[in-house]
RNA sequence: GGCGCAUUGGUGUAGUCGGCUAACACGCUGCCCUCUCAAGGCAGAGAUCACGGGUUCGAGUCCCGUAUGCGCUACCA
């Protein structure tokens, strides 16, 4: 039997990057197999669903390389199947109506409520799953249903046993009747509910593994009773441990601002390839100690043995911007911009300079050397590829920034620099031949000759040249710049120097 | 309140049948390299493996209890 797996988030807002991390393990696990990657849009509530949320999670998968197949499964499109379902488990007697008229709820109090109501029942010493209607004569709950009485769909939960299951992750896992509740299949206006339908589409779209958070384990054994009401093996059952914010709470988009969304790291220059990286060893780990992975190993690797019980936590500082994400995803995201090979960083940074205005078609042509050897010397450093259009602006534009600091530091400290910058770039337009090497012995013999260390004109240069107090080797600068935008940026210092020294201290 | 799950350095994890002087990665510190910053190289700090009992010659690894955290407990998904 081929293995068919499904990621069937709900579309009521982003992408969460723990949802991201369950497509990614449901799909590494189906492509190990070779077997299905299926995916199924839980649209059932209808208030909080919207377009623009499955929009964004179709993106997201396809941003992080999970391709699904078969056609997408609306849920909501099966909605009369899963109340078919529900009637006939009526008619079998495995489940009754509850004629109970619907209590509304305040949803923002409902937690409390739960505990609330938990207590009053073991006061009271009732069991919580008493229902007057659970023995209803069928042919009374059949007459009150004709006569145009609204009621629910419960399931008839038997009073003794207890269900279980081998969960792959978490091994055996059981939980007494007396545990779960009469779970309600249909609301009273007919709507079916998360549990009823999840079973019955899993059942329709032959599912034989279901992978998820561990959030689920409790509905789990809610489905596996519906499984045996209505007949039907059961798949098998993975379930992932949760991924948790710095203060172990719940990683919440409402809490935690724009880090959980996974849109994020493709806004703020991550390379798909980095982050989804990133996420696979976040709870689970390869029998290998290496940790850079493609996804032809990650495929390899996979295994459901290899994922952790414990919850993992997602470090970042918030309101640092420097630690805005976790440090790993950082690092792994930089790993990958100065060692994948160039070919295919190139798309994407493309992409990023378009988005600034910073692309020339010349790029694609005549100037593409330049801008191999370019991306090649300055990815070096580079974190994200943001980083390309921001730091890396000066090599592709005659208008950039300087910083602050870097002309403090580099320019200002030493007023002799004021000549001896434009002084130096009159013996750069001379030399015939530009190269890192002619500019090095260039400048050398300079400094000597001005009595000055190579060090100060080598720094003072890179501010000029772009704006920074950081960088690659400066005669690498100089060449890739070429000899007349190097001439032309040393001599813009003049005036510039003039303006500065009007201006007074910073 | 009830039920379930988890607990190895700051973080992610490894640790098969009990032998650990607890390993790897990120982060951190110092040094080297050097025109700066990274990268890289080297060195280092940081964990009595939540706590308390027990079994055993020997426990991170097995058993019991406690604590803490998380999850679920809805006519939400």
């Amino acid at each position: 039997m081929t293995v068919r797996v499904r990621f069937a988030p709900s579309p009521t807002g982003y992408l969460h990057i723990g949802a991201a991390r369950s497509a990614l393990f449901n799909w590494l696990y189906a492509r190990k197999l070779g077997g299905k990657f299926l995916l199924r849009i839980e649209d059932t509530d209808l208030q909080r669903s919207t377009d623009e949320s499955t929009r964004s999670i179709i993106e997201g998968l396809k941003w992080l390389g999970l391709d699904y197949d078969e056609e997408i499964v609306f849920q909501s499109a099966n909605a009369p199947k899963h109340r078919a379902a529900a009637n006939q488990l009526v008619e079998a007697g495995k489940a009754y109506r509850d004629f109970t008229p619907k209590q509304e709820r305040d949803d923002a109090t409902i937690k409390q409520g739960i505990a609330e109501r938990a207590r009053a029942h073991a006061a009271e010493g009732t069991d919580h799953r008493s229902n007057s209607f659970r023995d209803l004569d069928p042919a009374e709950s059949e007459r009150r249903a004709e006569a145009g009485e609204r009621f629910a769909v419960r399931l008839k939960v038997p009073r003794e046993g207890k269900t279980h299951f081998d969960d792959l992750v978490y091994g055996a896992q059981e939980r007494s009747y007396s545990e779960i509740e009469d779970l309600v299949l249909l609301r009273s206006d007919g709507h079916p509910l998360y549990n009823l339908s999840v079973v019955i589409d899993d059942i329709e779209m032959e599912i034989t593994h279901v992978i998820r958070g561990q959030d689920h384990v409790t509905n789990t054994h809610k489905q596996i009773l519906l499984y045996e009401a209505l007949g039907t093996p059961t798949p098998k059952f993975a379930h992932l441990p949760l991924i948790l914010a710095p203060n172990k709470g719940k990683l919440s988009k409402r809490k935690h601002g724009e880090v959980v969304s996974l849109t994020t790291y493709r806004d703020r220059g991550f390379v798909p390839a980095a982050f989804r990286n990133f996420l696979a060893l976040l709870g689970w780990s390869p029998s290998e100690t290496k940790e850079i992975m493609t996804l032809e190993e990650l495929t390899g690797e996979f295994s459901l043995e290899g994922i952790g019980r414990a919850n993992a936590i997602f470090n970042f500082l918030e309101n640092d911007p420097r630690h805005w994400t976790d440090d790993k995803a950082l690092w792994m995201n930089a790993e990958y911009i100065r060692t994948m090979p160039i070919d295919e960083l190139l798309p994407m940074v493309k992409a990023e300079l378009r988005a600034n205005r910073l692309w020339r078609d010349e790029y694609e042509e005549d100037d593409r050397d330049w801008l191999i050897r370019t991306l090649d010397l300055i990815r070096q450093r580079f974190h994200t590829l943001k980083d390309f259009s921001a730091q890396g602006r000066a090599y592709f534009s005659d208008d950039f920034d300087f910083e602050p600091a870097a002309v403090n530091k580099n320019l200002r400290k030493e007023p002799r620099l004021r000549e001896l910058l434009p002084a130096f770039a009159d013996r750069l337009a001379k030399l015939d031949s530009f190269t890192a090497e002619t500019v090095e012995a260039t400048l050398r013999a300079f400094a000597e000759e001005q009595g000055v260390k190579a060090g100060l004109l080598i720094n003072g240069s890179r501010t000029m040249l772009t704006g920074q107090a950081v960088g690659p080797s400066m005669f690498e600068v100089f060449d890739i710049l070429g000899q007349k935008r190097s001439v032309a940026r040393l001599h813009s210092g003049v005036p510039w120097f003039d303006a500065m020294n009007a201006l007074g201290d910073i």
